[in-house]
DNA sequence: CCTATTTTGTGAATGTTTTCACAAGGAGAC
DNA sequence: GTCTCCTTGTGAAAACATTCACAAAATAGG
């Protein structure tokens, strides 16, 4: 398969968020045109992005809405679910917690870590917090596909060396540290000062 | 000014990170490469990017750490601080609130609203939780420069059009959702279900 | 002072992503 | 069936971003 850009899934996840909407509101058909204007873009780079993976629509109609979030689906891999654990229960890490957005799209939260005795035994909804040296049994035994590392920047490599390790291929970071993961691991960071730091720079230089 | 990418923008901000780790460890000088290997990036990727301002270095040796340091956050616009606002106080804006880095780097929390009256009136700090309807009063009263959106989704975009018309040219969106500001205004997304979106493509891809 | 070594700054080359523009497919009216 | 609208799918062009490659500057060691 072709190499597909990180901002053409990136957009494919947008589509798929307006197409969800407009599913629930009984739209059967929509343009690209619509589309792009929902996500701040344009109709043709719509259509490119999906021609990447097929031809979906039907020229003169549109897309069928509820064909499309099926292909689009099928494409990101959300007919399954994912099973997703965090390492880190703090303040983010409770927040991502109880976040329903991620259950709704099919990521199960199956297993919580905390190196803190505090936290350890914790009940979150039907979990326990699991201590730290549980983790790599917990992450094979629970058979967990992506990680959500939310812990203090200083713990972050050391957490991130031992879930690969114990074969995790997938990890999403939070701590403000730029993480060092095989190729064969994948890596998205949530950076929040970056993204603050990028609207100090737009504000100054104006 | 030329017109500077924001991939760009965003490395500086991992410049910036790695800079003030070195030079809390007292070093006092570094190569682009070695800026390069922390970030990623390839040794002429941080020079192109920081020759769009200036040229900060000293050939044979490298870059003064204390001077880049300083160089970048006058780029960025960090030499000063930015007043910020946070409207939701809900799981995630308790966690965003709390979440230290932000004061670090000078980003000042200095309202937070919502319109929950279970909320309204909570001590935050040394804040109180304000009801949503004196939210244009203290965007102004407070000299808000940056408002961060940590509301559901279906409340998002009526915030923001009450935050874009209180004059606030800047915002920072947790909502899962696409919002529309006029062009004047420059807009952040963090959304978490897009990036565990692109980590199951990339696992499903394989 | 000269040579060897290091590392910057930057045009030019290459690679990638987005936009353009239009032929071709499909639906509906009559 | 033919004509008129629409809207897709996609090569080609344009815009944008990264990498290459090397002259120029600075230092260190004799």
């Amino acid at each position: 398969m072709k190499k597909i850009s990180e901002s053409t899934v990136r957009r494919l996840s947008l589509y798929l968020l307006f197409l969800q909407e407009g599913g629930d509101r009984g739209i059967e058909t929509i343009s690209s045109d619509e589309l792009a204007q929902r996500g701040g873009t344009t109709s043709a780079q719509v259509r490119k992005d999906l021609s990447f993976f097929g031809s979906f629509g039907k020229r003169g109609l549109g897309y069928s809405v509820p064909e499309l979030l099926r292909q689009i689906r099928e494409i990101l891999g959300l007919s399954r679910t994912w099973r997703v654990a965090l390492v880190g229960a703090g303040k983010i890490g409770s927040a991502l917690f109880s976040y329903r957005d991620f259950q709704r799209r099919g990521f199960l939260i199956r297993a919580v870590f905390d190196t803190d005795p505090e936290k350890v035994g914790a009940s979150w909804g039907d979990l326990r917090v699991l201590p730290d040296e549980e983790m790599e049994a917990a992450l094979r035994g629970e058979e967990i596909d992506i990680v959500i590392v939310a812990v203090p920047a200083e713990a972050a490599q050391g957490v991130v060396d031992r879930v690969v390790h114990a074969g995790v291929r997938a990890i999403l970071n939070f701590a403000p540290i730029r993480l060092r993961v095989p190729p064969s691991v994948s890596l998205r960071n949530v950076d929040m000062t970056v993204e603050l730091e990028g609207l100090a720079y737009a504000i100054h230089n104006r």
